[in-house]
DNA sequence: ATAGGTGCAAAGTCTTTGCGCTTAA
DNA sequence: TTAAGCGCAAAGACTTTGCACCTAT
C-alpha cells in the first residue's frame, strides 16, 4: 500500500480524533484545509485502510458506516438521545460467547455487541 | 392500525417464512402473484408493521435490513460462507450484560449480538 | 517507469416520499 | 365518510466506479 499524502492525512485524522468517524463527517472537516479533496479519495481510503487493518470499519445501526481507531475487540454503546457511539469493554463475555459459538456448533471468526441507551452526559442533562 | 390485503399478505408472508426476509426479496416474491404490489408498499409496511411490534426489524451488518417473525430477544450468526442468518438463543449473556450496563453507568434499553463464522451446513460440506 | 492514487462526475443500491386514486372501518 | 393505504415514479442518502491525469516508489 502506498503512502499518498491524503492517504496520510485521513489516517492521521482517524487517529487523531476520539469520535467514531463517518465518511462525509472527515470529508467535511479535512476538506477545510484541502478543498481539492474528493468524497470519492476518503471513501477508497477508508476501504483500504481498514483492509489493512489500521482503522476499523464498523457497521452498527444498518445506515452509515462509522471508522474506529480503537482496533482492539470492542462493543459499542450508543444513545438513544444523542446518537453519539461510545467503546465498551466487552471481555467479561468473552468466554461465554465463546462457549455459545461452541454449543450451536459454528466455527466462529468475529462477533459484534452494541448496547442501546442513554449515555452518561444525557443522564447527566436529564437529571439537572 | 388498518389491516389491508396488502398488509396481510406481507404479514402472513414473513410469519409464514423461516428466513430472514430483505424488503426486496419479500417485494419480488410476492409480485409473483400481486403484480400490482409496489416496492414502496413493501417498505411502508415494514416500517408500520414492526413499529406495531408485529415483526422485528434488524440492521445487521450495515447494508441490507432485515425482517424477523421472532420476536423475543435473540442473537444472529451470519455464515461467513454463505451468507444466511440464524438465530442464536442469547440467554446466557443477558446477567453479564446487565451487569456491564451497571458498570458503564448507563440505562441500557437494548442490545445486539452477533457472530461471525461458519453456519453448521457450510461446515459439513467442507468435510465432505 | 509504472502500479497505484486522485478528482470529478456519473451511476448504483437501498430506502423514502409526494401525489392523486382507492379502501378499510 | 374519511383517515389510512396504494401504485407509481421521482428524489434522497450513502457508496462505488470509470476515466484521464498525477505521484510514490
Amino acid at each position: 500500500m502506498k503512502f499518498s499524502k491524503k492517504r496520510k492525512l485521513i489516517l492521521d485524522f482517524i487517529l487523531n480524533n476520539d469520535k467514531h468517524l463517518t465518511a462525509d463527517s472527515i470529508y467535511l472537516e479535512l476538506k477545510k484545509d484541502n478543498p481539492e479533496l474528493s468524497l470519492g479519495t476518503v471513501y477508497r481510503n477508508l476501504a483500504q485502510l481498514s483492509e489493512n487493518e489500521l482503522i476499523k470499519k464498523i457497521s452498527l445501526n444498518g445506515q452509515i458506516d462509522v471508522f474506529d481507531k480503537n482496533l482492539e475487540k470492542h462493543g459499542h454503546l450508543i444513545c438513544d438521545l444523542c446518537n453519539s457511539i461510545n467503546d465498551i469493554d466487552i471481555s467479561p463475555l468473552e468466554e461465554t460467547i465463546k462457549k455459545m459459538s461452541e454449543k450451536n456448533n459454528v466455527s466462529m471468526t468475529n462477533y459484534e455487541l452494541t448496547l442501546h441507551g442513554v449515555c452518561k452526559i444525557c443522564e447527566n442533562e436529564i437529571k439537572e
